[in-house]
DNA sequence: CGCAACTGCTGATGAGATAAACAGTTTTGG
DNA sequence: CCAAAACTGTTTATCTCATCAGCAGTTGCG
């Protein structure tokens, strides 16, 4: 996880910004690094972040795992273009009508509906502080101006974000999980633990048997964004 | 992160909940896997979760990388270990007095105070679906009886909590990215970048030339707190 | 034309997890 | 008391990956 791998900033920026000249001389380039992304992220939908190895990458192109390297300065490199190139395009939320509510409760279905797209998204962003590309910027910038109406300071706009952000992280994780082929048996496991020790948990135990964990009709995430935006509200009419 | 180890769940599940018989015969272990998580999250805690290798760990006993496997089935259920390790005790709420509302925010304050200690957990706990341990489970328990003066439905009550105990995670990953070494290197070249397409971010933009990003006297966590439990009085008191 | 700038390749290195087989230790059943 | 069983720790050996170095072929500019 922690990997010191500061290389150069720099390059990454270059790259991520498409801030690159084009060299005149030499072989005509056989890839770019935005194919490379590509061939990458399909990699990570079918098998997870795991399996995108560079030797794997480059096999999809028929070149040796080297040969990426002419392209991408490291594979810390090659994720974040795999984080851009599925965050593209961003969203544009002028169709959703008036309102900061309605408008950032769009942002956060779009947002969880690509995490759930892509399930090894979460886990590329959880990583270190990583520059941004300008997809992502362009993610924060619809948030910020979705929220922008509702008159918040612009500290309160930012904290707000925030929420909206790790809300929608916290619950596409969790539903990820869920879905998991061991989630079952993790299910069994977990209750029959919990069946020989229930005195060491009577809260939990409760909550159970009251079925708090059983299958809900209620989507967490609006349940969530509710409680959230009812939060804001509440501190908007407070002002 | 998505390396299949499914392994045997129930070797892990044995050593987390210390449900192995001892052995009798042979030379006396020299070591326990207690012992040697404790020596791991001294590493963790120290370099990083990365840090952690099992040569590493093992030198700090002075045995060879495979002694360790005589104690721990593999790597996954030392970094399990490592978070039961750390997440003892669980937390006592009953001297906060009265009230849904205080004892989860002494809850989440707790939780977050350890994140912030073991700055490592965090990306620990963030990986598959793992098997929760006692200590895992008492803190879940902690929360679920706090919320339980609430009168919420047994379903709400789950959700209410996964809402907060990702709060958590989210404002200390935050906090944590803020606090490490590259991160006014990053700020200076994002703010760089963004001065150079702010057109392009034109929301994002204003927030920052308004302050959103300065640094701020509010406790993130506490205005997340608020804003969600607010969100969660007006849900009670709608019912 | 000849070199500089490139592209892709092969081979090497080093980190890490972990499997296999072995040697020494201790306990217990006969 | 002794030998086999049950263990502990060790050495060796694989495997998987990222990534560095150095090489050979390509191409366009001066």
């Amino acid at each position: 996880m922690a990997k010191e791998k500061a290389r150069d900033l720099r390059a990454g920026v270059a790259l991520l910004w498409g801030e690159q000249d084009q060299p005149t001389r030499g072989p005509k380039p056989s890839l770019t690094p935005h194919r490379i992304a590509e061939a990458a992220v399909a990699i990570a939908d079918a098998e997870g972040l795991d399996a995108v190895a560079m030797s794997k990458v480059a096999a999809e192109f028929g070149v040796s795992a080297m040969a990426l390297y002419r392209y991408v300065p490291g594979k810390a490199e090659l994720v974040q273009l795999m984080v851009e190139s599925v965050l593209a395009p961003a969203p544009d939320l002028s169709a959703v009508g008036e309102g900061w509510r309605p408008q950032i409760i769009e942002w956060a279905r779009r947002s969880a509906k690509i995490h759930r797209s892509h399930p090894w998204l979460l886990a590329a962003t959880a990583m270190r502080r990583q520059l941004m590309g300008p997809n992502q910027l362009a993610w924060l910038d619809a948030a910020l101006a979705a929220l922008e109406p509702a008159g918040l300071t612009a500290a309160q706009q930012h904290r707000v974000f925030v929420l909206v952000a790790g809300l929608v992280r916290t619950l596409v994780q969790q539903q990820l999980d869920f879905d998991e082929e061991h989630s079952q048996e993790w299910i069994r496991l977990t209750g029959e633990l919990l069946g020989r020790h229930a005195d060491r948990f009577p809260a939990l135990t409760r909550a159970i048997a009251a079925g708090a964990f059983a299958p809900d009709t209620v989507d967490p995430l609006e349940f969530g964004l509710d409680r959230i935006l009812d939060g804001v509200q509440t501190l908007i009419d407070r002002a």
